[in-house]
DNA sequence: TCCAGTTTTCTAGCATCGCTAGGATTGCTA
DNA sequence: TAGCAATCCTAGCGATGCTAGAAAACTGGA
């Protein structure tokens, strides 16, 4: 029965190359540049073998990708939340700088991923709840939850629209100062 | 020479209706079912047709159904001026849900259109101008223009990210008051 | 060791996409 | 009316995501 261990672990290794082949091409030239052929030709197999691992397709792989995203931006979100709601944002700017292809997986792309619903994967509750961490403590009378979104919502407005380069490059620190001064303040 | 004119504003008339018909198309569908094939049968045209009048292809169209999408944003910004900062937050989200994939047009897709520039359109400064117009008078010490960036950020995550159902449903009119109360007290 | 039977993999192809070259058609001018 | 110029369409290229059916490899029992 060793064979068969064997097996099924060569298996999720493919699966897992096709994953990595997919977001390492996805950083270095996009998501339009991932196709089943390269992707095909990287872990040298034939096309069709990426269907076995990822029956939905492209898409089921860009799904699979950002999931292991979620899982690196609760981490990086958790080691910045020393330094308060400024060490967080900071923290989701440079996940989003730093893999932005990713970036785009988790939360442009790949519309099918479950959010806020109870069958959301664990790693996605979590990265919101480090948001709800340091958010929490500021949010007095109004609604923690609630605002949480909105906090998370400028940040991923402040990350796409500044990776579009449709801000202004010369305001890019200040604009994250801005976040902490209007979010970082107890209301009550 | 009237018929001249009459050739001209014909083929006018044809590249309006190329923008209009992508627009209803897009609406309906998404743009990912605005072919060029499709595009030409509405116009009841062959597919080259639509190349002599948007020599960039798709993109191009996309970012002429843009720009119109920036002119009607602009006047709803302006006639949600009234109700100051709330009035305005409101209207930038209506429109985002009245017309969500010409939202996507002009913020996602289209990324050849020039932001925060010298050659930046008109009507794209316009909108930029009616958001200012609310944030100017709360900005206090702070950056006016970088705040009125993260202002426009925060709308802006808030629409895409609700329009995906990255957010809760239940918070969708509580958000946009909490987006009036950290950005509505002026600072000092 | 060899031979079914199952599983895995590949070859080849379909429909569709954006886009374009080159010929056919139309309309204008002299 | 003949020639010219602008306009338009047919046909096709390369590439996409995806899949059916043949080929190959591996499995376990005689």
């Amino acid at each position: 029965m060793t064979q068969r261990q064997r097996r099924v672990r060569d298996r999720t290794e493919r699966g897992e190359r096709i994953v990595a082949a997919a977001r390492e091409l996805a950083e270095a030239e996009g998501w339009e540049a991932v196709t089943t052929r390269r992707l095909a030709a990287l872990i040298e197999y034939s096309q069709p073998v990426l269907y076995s691992h990822f029956p939905g397709g492209k898409d089921a792989i860009m799904a699979a990708a950002a999931l292991e995203g979620f899982a690196e931006l609760a981490s990086t979100l958790a080691a910045g939340r020393t330094g308060g709601l400024a060490g967080v944002a900071g923290a989701y700017a440079g996940f989003a700088e730093t893999k932005p292809a990713l970036y785009d997986a988790m939360f442009t792309l790949a519309s099918e991923l479950p959010f806020a619903q109870d069958d959301t994967p664990e790693v996605m509750k979590a990265c919101f709840a480090e948001l709800f961490a340091v958010i929490e403590p500021v949010a007095g009378k109004q609604d923690a939850g609630a605002l949480t979104e909105v906090f998370w919502s400028t940040l991923h407005g402040l990350v796409t629209l500044d990776r579009g380069r449709r801000l202004s490059p010369a305001h890019r620190d200040e604009r994250l100062a801005l976040v902490v001064a209007r979010f970082g303040a107890r209301a009550d």
